[in-house]
RNA sequence: GGUCGGGUAGCUCAGUUGGAUAGAGCAACAGCCUUCUAAGCUGUGGGUCGAGGGUUCGAAUCCCUCCUCGAUCACCA
């Protein structure tokens, strides 16, 4: 009982403030291509990287969100270069379409009309490998983008407004499904920067040249093999970027560590990195984090943007929002609210079913995404959460219609009955949970612990009556037990993403 | 082939700092709403924890071997 009364007394329970002077976390997630719109696998890595961040700032951290967007390259080209063949001109305004899914369009349009170019020239006798190398699309798409590092104004003004246009859909998405930055990277300014710095290296000795002209980082001490840094024409590779924007983040951030949120096809790529920036001097090189997860498959196997297979974001929870609002009104949970009422429980629900979904599972572990099956609302799942406390939150609005007055403690003798006990001992452990969630980098803990809460809550407020006990101390124990209850799911929710509605 | 990560109930997943009969949800079946929200609660059936060996009083958990699935080892990003 002492437990419960020290916790009610705080009311920021389970969470440490951050001080001024707190080691500071920065956390890259999202990092998006410019040629596309975002998928499912974005957002498991959205929702990862921003409920990390979350987890991080309630364990006293000072913590930095920040995105790197892939904004130039070779599949950047490609969009630009069939809508500049086919698009007739075609814009978001035009067409109606969001942004970044019109530039997907002629992303897939693209490799669509390569392929066919493909499937021409070896009817002509060409080997396949000659044919995707002589291919007239593929060769102007590789001209594009050398007129784009040279800086044409032409290829710059049309690459400006393509952007412009998926950040425009990239900013709704991101918006809606509650995540965002501090701080963005482009790797169009950040690049020239890891040139400089592969310079750099090259002349204190840390990577070589070979005859051909190309740079590389000699890796076989540390068991791994030698890596390309620069290309024999000098232009940058994927690392080089890395370190470009690595650079400029600790020149801008008094770092102490640096956590990548990126899939685990990335894991190699990851462990070169630590080892170039430590060799380079960056005191937080060595000791980096990949935040490595899992891939999203689909029943019918591994996604793939080219060949349609993906789950678009954008859609994902236009589906995940209306299935939710159909369930409310086949239970017949909104009689008598007004439309936006209904619309914005459905919001809730409908995102936090999918966010609760795809958190709750270890991030290390491929997962499985069901359309038809995974959309659940009942059991082990965000809205049976949510549930949980919209509930509380009807007993307490009773209460307070009742006119019962809340006191600040409770006596230390009041007998309880183990259930009771039981879930003063889960509420006690949350503040080791979200401590462990920290250490760990695992939102998953705070899922699972948080469905462990709201299913024992369930079976009390099944057992247990609350507004009708005569006893008005016990009544009072279990309205402010219940209390805590809510504020501990709406507190752990909310280190998730996932916001908990008060009625639904 | 090298490296890394998985393999727990029909399905999706917890549990892995060694500890008692391995837990949830979904699906199936059987119950519970004139009572604080039934998106809930209770019960039944369902697992040689990939296989084998070892360490230990005790192993899903630690060690070894093997099987299997995936990722990766690009002058792609």
């Amino acid at each position: 009982m002492s437990q419960l009364n020290a916790m009610l007394a705080d009311d920021k329970y389970g969470t440490k403030p951050v001080a001024p002077d707190a080691p500071l976390y920065m956390v890259e997630y999202s990092s998006p291509n410019t040629n596309k719109p975002l998928h499912l696998g974005h957002v498991r890595n959205n929702l990862l990287g921003y409920s990390l961040c979350n987890i991080l700032a309630a364990n006293g951290l000072r913590v930095v969100k920040t995105n790197i967007v892939n904004d130039r390259g070779i599949h950047i080209c490609k969009s630009m270069l069939a809508w500049k063949l086919f698009g007739n001109g075609e814009t978001p305004a035009s067409s109606g379409k969001k942004g970044d899914h019109l530039v997907g369009d002629y992303y897939v349009r693209f490799d669509k009309e390569y392929k066919a170019q493909i499937s021409a020239l070896m009817a002509e006798g060409k080997s396949e490998e000659d044919a995707k190398r002589e291919a007239p699309l593929m060769v102007e798409a590789q001209a594009m983008l050398k007129k784009w590092e040279d800086g044409d104004p032409e290829v710059r003004k049309l690459w400006n407004m393509m952007n412009e246009w998926v950040y425009a859909g990239f900013d709704e998405t991101y918006k809606r499904m509650g995540v965002g930055f501090d701080k963005i990277y482009y790797e169009s300014q950040t690049y020239l920067d890891g040139k400089a710095k592969v310079n750099e290296g090259l002349e204190k000795g840390v990577f070589y040249r070979r005859p051909d002209g190309s740079v590389w980082a000699d890796l076989t001490k540390n068991g791994l093999d030698e890596k390309l840094l620069l290309r024999t024409d000098g232009t940058s590779v994927y690392m080089t970027q890395d370190i470009g924007t690595a650079t400029q983040r600790f020149k801008q951030y008094d770092i102490t560590k640096m956590i990548y949120v990126v899939g685990n096809e990335q894991n190699y790529h990851f462990q070169v990195l630590s080892i170039l920036l430590d060799r380079l001097g960056f005191s937080w090189g060595k000791d980096l984090v990949h935040f490595s997860y899992g891939m999203v498959e689909l029943p019918e196997g591994k996604m793939k943007s080219r060949e349609g297979t993906v789950v678009d974001a954008d859609d994902l929870m236009d589906e995940m929002v209306n299935t939710a609002k159909e369930v409310s009104r086949e239970l017949g949970k909104l009689d008598g609210m007004s439309e936006d009422e209904i619309s914005e429980i459905a919001r809730i629900c409908g995102l936090g079913a999918l966010k609760y979904f795809i958190l709750k599972v270890d991030p290390r572990k491929n997962m499985l995404f069901n359309p038809k099956e995974s959309i659940d609302f009942n059991g082990n799942t965000g809205p049976f959460i949510q549930y949980t406390h919209a509930r509380i939150c009807s007993v307490m609005r009773k209460a307070a219609e009742n006119g019962v007055a809340l006191s600040g403690a409770l006596p230390e003798d009041l007998d309880i009955s183990e259930v009771e006990s039981g879930l003063i001992q889960t509420l006690a452990k949350f503040p080791d949970v979200v401590a462990q969630a920290g250490a760990e980098y695992s939102p998953a803990l705070i899922a699972n612990y948080i469905y462990d809460l709201g299913k024992q809550y369930n079976s009390f407020y099944h057992d247990f009556s609350i507004l009708k006990e005569e006893d008005s101390q016990m009544k009072q124990f279990r309205l402010l037990l219940s209390r805590k209850v809510a504020n501990v799911i709406k507190t752990g929710m909310g280190l998730l993403g996932i916001e908990v509605p008060e009625r639904m």
